[in-house]
DNA sequence: TCTCGTGTTTCTTG
DNA sequence: TCAAGAAACACGAG
């Protein structure tokens, strides 16, 4: 599930660890989302360690512990979980920390998320190199314009779903922007107007902040939906229609994903 | 049996 | 050297 707003969900998820000592761990170092990690050094480091503060920056998160810095990325189909203390690990939990009232689960069943673990006083240095998240006031209207000038041919869907321009913005994220923008997702970006970018720039902003808003506001263990009125809740079927003007959604795969739009209210260009 | 997928990385082509 | 598209990764769900 893991875009902007699920991620911070799934970071807070683990929240329940704070303060605690590891006095396990348990990982399938074996697998592919332990690439290019020091699986050893993470076990040893990581036992004894106490968890104490958490980060997401757009589908990263980053768990500081008194010993070091595990990241975390949950790829397509990753998810953390809190699970009793005796919970015995599934086929594809692959990472366990074992804590005195609870077991933190790392599992990823496609294996496509990834963990990193890195030791210093500071951040890791991948982290403190995110681009400006979409929420911060460095995220400005100049750099969205500046980043489609030099993407010119490319279809706006497919650069909206560049991380390191669009932390955290995902396949449904991305057509919710086009979708509340009026943009046809197809639309090579060289060819949109000021006044559109200026929208796109305005739709990303609200989209970001109502997803975080929705996930701050369920504040449960369950991933409040977005609310209604949303493209979201159309999306996926084949039968979605648009919220606005009910016309059946249109789907076709631009950027290399599934996209669904409105013909209607997203006029194809010219 | 077959297709699809809320993501990134790497390869290939221009 | 860069931009853009395709393939690869791996496995469950429908």
């Amino acid at each position: 599930m893991p875009e902007l707003a699920e991620v911070e969900f799934y970071r807070r998820i683990w929240n329940a660890g704070f303060g605690q000592r590891v006095t396990n761990v348990e990982a399938h170092s074996d697998k592919r989302i332990f690439r290019g990690v020091d699986t050893a050094n993470l076990l040893g480091s990581l036992t004894g360690a106490v968890l104490d503060a958490s980060f997401s920056h757009g589908k990263q998160m980053l768990f500081r512990f008194s010993n070091g810095w595990l990241g975390i990325h949950l790829g397509m189909t990753g998810e953390l979980r809190v699970e009793a203390t005796d919970f015995p690990a599934e086929k594809h939990d692959h990472l366990l920390l074992r804590l005195p009232n609870v077991s933190l689960v790392f599992a990823d069943p496609r294996l496509f998320g990834r963990v990193l673990f890195h030791q210093g006083a500071k951040e890791p240095a991948w982290w403190q190199t995110l681009p400006p998240s979409l929420e911060s006031e460095e995220f400005t209207l100049e750099r969205m314009t500046s980043v489609l000038q030099r993407r010119k041919k490319a279809p706006i869907k497919a650069v909206l779903l560049m991380q390191p321009f669009f932390p955290g913005v995902g396949n449904w994220m991305a057509d919710e922007i086009l979708w509340r923008s009026r943009v046809h997702p197809a639309t090579s970006c060289g060819s949109i107007p000021p006044a559109g970018v200026r929208k796109l720039f305005l739709a990303t902003k609200t989209v970001a902040a109502d997803a975080l808003e929705t996930i701050a506001s369920a504040k449960g263990t369950t991933f409040g939906d977005p609310p209604t009125g949303w493209l979201f809740h159309q999306r996926w079927g084949k039968d979605g229609t648009c919220p606005r003007c009910n016309t059946k959604l249109d789907r076709d795969e631009i950027g290399g994903r599934t996209t669904a739009w409105c013909e209607r209210c997203q006029p194809r260009p010219i």
